[in-house]
DNA sequence: TGGGAAACT
DNA sequence: AGTTTCC
């Protein structure tokens, strides 16, 4: 048995452990340079739509309900202290994302119970609510735990049974675009064909979806229907690309900026790399003027640089990005975007030898995995950026912009929670 | 008016 | 290599 654990609008959770205040208020999540609602309060739900973008909301909503900008330190640290428990109680754990798990039930005499009391753990001791939804297959578990957090009297559990006398019903009553990996577009083409409800696409033909669609689809039809045919393997696969990019909060046209800017993506890109145990064979740069900006003409470069040899060496990701961005800047354009791609990914314990290509000599690789191990240690320890390659200025213009940011409470001592004692 | 990855064309 | 799709 599979179960799903996700958080309850986890960063308005997280909020609202530290500020009670706003218990029981429609509060949202903006997005990096407070760009568009990215979560919200169930008070928030039927006021504000998804994705949002927070110059669009309405003047009289906007006065009665709270923003804020995201505060990813906070809900980093959060969800590690409920995972951590979740690790505790069910040692075959698998993290989804940042707010969400599957737990391999099949030790526990009844799941329903023991995931109610670990609900109510994660409750007590760090203050964020949590769903458990339970089923055969990681599609149905998924739409348990929807249903748990809708039903009343499931006590945040709810075990989707296939062979219950519920289960058409519950199916006939979700639309598909509530299914796990059927977005806006997908279900607009299944609505199409007649295809509405969880329960029509469970027995619509798998084969023909599959001709039809894709394999992935194909899948889900099985889920539905109680056969396990997604595995988390294929969600832990290492990464065949890996991006880092960000808006700025202010455009710039500066090409020291610019330079420190994708010296940072280059750096957090062969971070990645690392903790994948990955090489890049090359990697690829680009800029973007602000594609909104319709009067300003726009101007979206980009260039692939190829290593001389499979690398995740940071100082060598720099070197090929700082060239990528002199070839490509034109001064007379204002940057909105820059980011940095890690391409051509190869497996760095399994590296073809290559004969017609470079490769380091083996000194120098030793020395060059001694160093950036190092510095991934200490990072580790003391927190990203401890030691970085030309240093950070936390000052830049093109910092993000986040004007409605709460504290970091419980990662920075200077911004630990303050309890008066009256 | 976000960031990221993969599939598709 | 650029576009679309999904989360």
């Amino acid at each position: 048995m599979i179960g799903l654990i996700d958080c309850n609008n986890f960063y308005a959770s997280c909020e609202r452990v530290f500020n009670p205040e706003l218990e029981g208020k429609p509060i949202g999540i903006l997005s990096n340079n407070d760009g568009c609602v990215i979560a919200r309060s169930n008070e928030l739900k039927p006021l504000v739509p998804m994705a949002m973008p927070a110059f669009k909301i309405p003047p009289h909503i906007k006065k009665q309900i709270t923003l804020l900008s995201s505060n990813y330190e906070l809900y980093g640290d959060m969800s590690q202290r409920v995972f951590s428990i979740v690790q505790d109680y069910i040692i075959d754990t698998e993290l989804y994302s940042i707010d969400e798990a599957f737990l391999h039930l099949q030790h526990q005499r009844n799941p329903v119970e023991y995931c109610r009391n670990l609900r109510k753990i994660i409750r007590q001791s760090t203050g964020i609510p949590v769903c458990v939804g339970i089923a055969p297959t990681r599609t149905l578990a998924k739409i348990a735990n929807h249903i748990a957090k809708k039903k009343v009297g499931s006590q945040g559990v709810y075990y989707l049974d296939p062979n219950a006398s519920d289960f058409i019903e519950q199916l006939e009553q979700l639309p598909i675009s509530e299914i796990w990996g059927i977005g806006r577009q997908l279900s607009a083409k299944l609505s199409n064909m007649g295809i509405r409800t969880a329960w029509q696409l469970r027995n619509f033909d798998a084969h023909f979806i599959g001709k039809q669609f894709s394999v992935v689809l194909e899948r889900t039809i099985l889920e539905l229907r109680g056969i396990a045919c997604i595995e988390l393997e294929d969600i832990h696969t290492p990464k065949k690309n890996i991006m880092t990019s960000r808006s700025f909060g202010k455009a710039t046209n500066n090409i020291d900026d610019l330079h420190d800017v994708i010296r940072l993506h280059a750096s957090r890109g062969a971070e990645k790399l690392r903790t994948q145990q990955s090489l890049a064979q090359a990697i690829l740069v680009f800029l973007r003027t602000n594609r909104f900006g319709e009067q300003q003409s726009q101007y979206h470069p980009s260039i692939v640089i190829p290593l001389l040899y499979p690398t995740n060496d940071t100082r060598h990701i720099i070197t090929a990005a700082q060239e990528g961005v002199c070839r490509i800047f034109k001064e007379d354009y204002s940057y909105q975007k820059a980011g940095v791609m890690m391409l051509d990914i190869v497996d760095q314990n399994k590296r073809q030898l290559d004969f017609f290509s470079q490769t380091e000599d083996t000194e120098t690789k030793t020395r060059s995995n001694q160093l950036m191990s190092t510095l991934d240690t200490i990072n580790k320890k003391m927190g990203r950026n401890t030691i970085s390659f030309g240093g950070i200025n936390t000052n830049a213009q093109w910092n993000l912009k986040r004007d409605l940011l709460s504290q970091r409470y419980t990662t920075r001592w200077d911004e630990l929670p303050v309890v008066k004692m009256m």
